[in-house]
RNA sequence: GGUCUGGUAGCUCAGCUGGAUAGAGCAACAGCCUUCUAAGCUGUGGGUCGCGCGUUCGAAUCGCGCCCGGAUCACCA
């Protein structure tokens, strides 16, 4: 709630209880902002307000208004539809808005952090390196790095965190697959992506452990048999024991082929525009989870059984028995994000922790959050799964087994081509030096993407149609972006043409229509950073600025600018106009989007 | 089967802490560049908000039941 709503607030409180003598609180105030083909700027449902007054609507809502408008003179005048009180406040309020928010610049809408803020720490990525990122990974990573910037802008401190599944079987496969066919190659001598090249290795060792299976089952063995008995898989988990026994060989072969994955993993990340705080590494952190839950046994929360493994028993809490350290003694998925937990929080004083975790392990945060409460961390209750839904594609789910999955960087390299190829033929560059359009290509072509992704509602199961992702009209990134270019243009030439850009303009101005509305629209901004905070949803930003950018096309359209020959006024609309660039610049930061100074 | 979750225009999505005649974009059709970037603006057509019942002055929004889809319920991660 703006200031503006706050005082028409307080002052409908008022005016309720000196014409009615009752005293009613904020949630039975309902202002709104006018629906655009009412007049008026906020509208109060007097409905609720109708069993205080014992009076029609109307009649109530024409004793409110007048009270408002001739009483208090908080709004100029007012009209009645069915009940719908609409209050329009005069043109000096919204030029006195328009000048606050011109004030305080690049601060506008973000709350700043103090030593006393809460500090907030948000997983997300987690990638396995056994092979490159995807598309359902690009979704994570930006919103995880946009839930960030958001909870930052809502005052908190926010530690970003990464947690690579490093160890376990699937990199185990890769890595005797490498050993097997490899011949000894490297990124270097093949040009391959680190990544890219560990994760053909796990498709090559897919094969030929299908290829096995398919064998032994033509020998009429049965299917079941054919894979608890698989030579192949056996030498994989043999691998997997000698690197939890610290042979030498396997250990620097993993050491080898993660560092590849690294390396390729930064180029990507780097290209996303993501980064991390603090990596931590599940092959440092899955002993800590083992201990703390032996530590739990030993409390008597956790049982053994004869067999020796350790169970948690949920069936208190309506679930089953969780498995947490299996009968040879060894972690399982759980124990690790135990252990992980345990060493954030002994690495930073955390008051919230968020997870970023797709949907498809609801079930596993709500064990792991019970867990933790048994082991006595008082946090475990608390902790936030951040829950996404699958990103599809218009003919069904990915299936990397079907060689269905779209490649990350693939995805971002088609991107770049496609944004060259728009922005050639439009020919809105020509002038720029090679590397400059470059970089305006990939800031357009990550703006589009990353826009596609964030505007929908994470919760959502979101369809990725490669062909619409690409499509640079409407509601998307390059829209957006473009306005902001739009925007710099006319600034550049305001300049080019001496014309100052003021800091405040005279609040006797009368504004149009549509500089009124686009500055209602700029003095949401700050709420909209609130709920998009509140609601964990970059979407809500996302949506904000494509409303801002149409409101601005619009005035952009009808008005103009540079040659409107009022000089108080062609100041006004600078103002305006760099104003809501700024507003979109910030927003688009909040979604880990740059803007391009041309385009 | 239990739990969770979703169903809004041909397609992709907003709107969901109850409020006015349910909105955008894409796709289709029709206009607007000698004027600040046409990656833009304007207009037309397109809807039993899955179905039913209930609560309410008022339901796409809340509750219950049903239909359809998805996720999950591993000594996988």
């Amino acid at each position: 709630m703006n200031n503006i709503e706050q005082i028409l607030s307080h002052a409908v409180i008022e005016a309720v209880n000196e014409l009615y003598g009752a005293k009613v609180d904020l949630s039975q105030v309902q202002l709104q902002i006018t629906r655009k083909e009412f007049e008026g700027d906020y509208t109060l449902v007097v409905f609720p307000l109708v069993k205080v007054s014992k009076k029609s609507p109307e009649i109530t809502a024409t004793e409110i208004g007048d009270y408002l408008c001739n009483i208090q003179r908080v709004a100029e005048k007012y009209n009645i539809v069915k009940g719908f009180l609409n209050l329009s406040l005069n043109s000096t309020t919204w030029v006195g808005k328009l000048n606050e928010i011109a004030a305080e610049q690049e601060e506008y809408g973000f709350v700043t952090a103090t030593p006393e803020s809460p500090l907030v720490m948000v997983e997300y990525s987690s990638p396995n390196t056994n092979k490159p990122l995807h598309l359902g990974h690009i979704r994570n990573n930006l919103l995880g790095y946009a839930l960030g910037e958001i909870i930052k802008a809502n005052g908190n401190h926010v530690v970003k965190t990464n947690i690579v599944n490093d160890r376990g079987i699937h990199i185990c496969k890769s890595m005797l697959a490498w050993q097997k066919w490899g011949n000894g190659e490297t990124p270097e001598a093949t040009g391959k992506k680190g990544d890219h090249l560990v994760g053909e290795y796990y498709v090559k060792f897919d094969k030929a452990y299908k290829a096995e299976i398919a064998e032994k089952v033509a020998a009429g063995i049965e299917k079941e048999r054919a894979e608890a008995n698989s030579e192949l898989m056996a030498e994989a988990r043999e691998m997997l024991l000698k690197w939890e026994a610290g042979d030498e060989t396997v250990v620097s072969l993993w050491k080898m082929m993660n560092s590849w994955v690294y390396a390729g993993f930064d180029v990507t990340y780097k290209t996303m525009g993501v980064d991390f705080d603090k990596i931590y590494y599940e092959s440092e952190t899955y002993a800590i989870g083992r201990d703390v839950v032996l530590e739990g046994v030993e409390k008597g929360v956790l049982n053994r059984r004869e067999d020796g493994s350790v169970w948690a028993d949920l069936t208190a809490d309506g679930l089953d028995e969780k498995l947490l350290l299996r009968r040879d003694g060894t972690s399982v998925y759980m124990t690790q994000d135990i252990g992980t937990a345990k060493m954030r929080f002994n690495d930073y004083a955390i008051d919230k922790m968020i997870y970023v975790v797709g949907n498809e392990q609801n079930y596993h945060f709500q064990v792991l959050s019970l867990v933790l409460d048994k082991l006595g961390f008082s946090w475990g209750k608390d902790l936030v799964h951040f829950s996404y839904g699958m990103v599809e594609l218009p003919e069904g789910k990915m299936k990397s087994r079907e060689g269905t999955v779209v490649d990350a960087d693939d995805l971002i390299a088609d991107m770049v081509k496609t944004a060259r190829e728009v922005s050639e033929e439009l020919g809105k560059l020509d002038g720029y030096s090679k590397e400059e359009a470059e970089r305006i290509y990939r800031i357009v072509a990550l703006g589009a993407l990353k826009y596609f992704i964030l505007k929908v509602d994470p919760k959502k199961t979101m369809t990725f149609n490669p062909r619409e992702s690409i499509d640079f009209n409407g509601n998307t990134g390059p829209f957006i972006q473009y306005t902001y270019a739009r925007i710099n243009s006319v600034m550049r030439k305001a300049a080019e043409n001496g014309y100052e850009i003021p800091a405040a303009i005279a609040s006797n101005l009368q504004m149009n229509g549509k500089e009124l509305a686009l500055i209602k629209n700029l003095s949401r901004f700050p709420a909209i950073v609130a709920e998009a905070g509140k609601a964990y949803s970059p979407a809500v930003v996302a949506n904000y600025t494509y409303e801002l950018v149409k409101e601005y096309n619009q005035f952009y359209h009808e008005y103009s600018i540079l040659n409107e020959t009022d000089a108080v006024k062609r100041a006004a609309r600078l103002l305006l106009s760099k104003t809501t660039a700024i507003v979109l610049r910030k927003g688009f930061s909040l979604l880990g989007i740059e803007m391009p100074e041309r385009m």
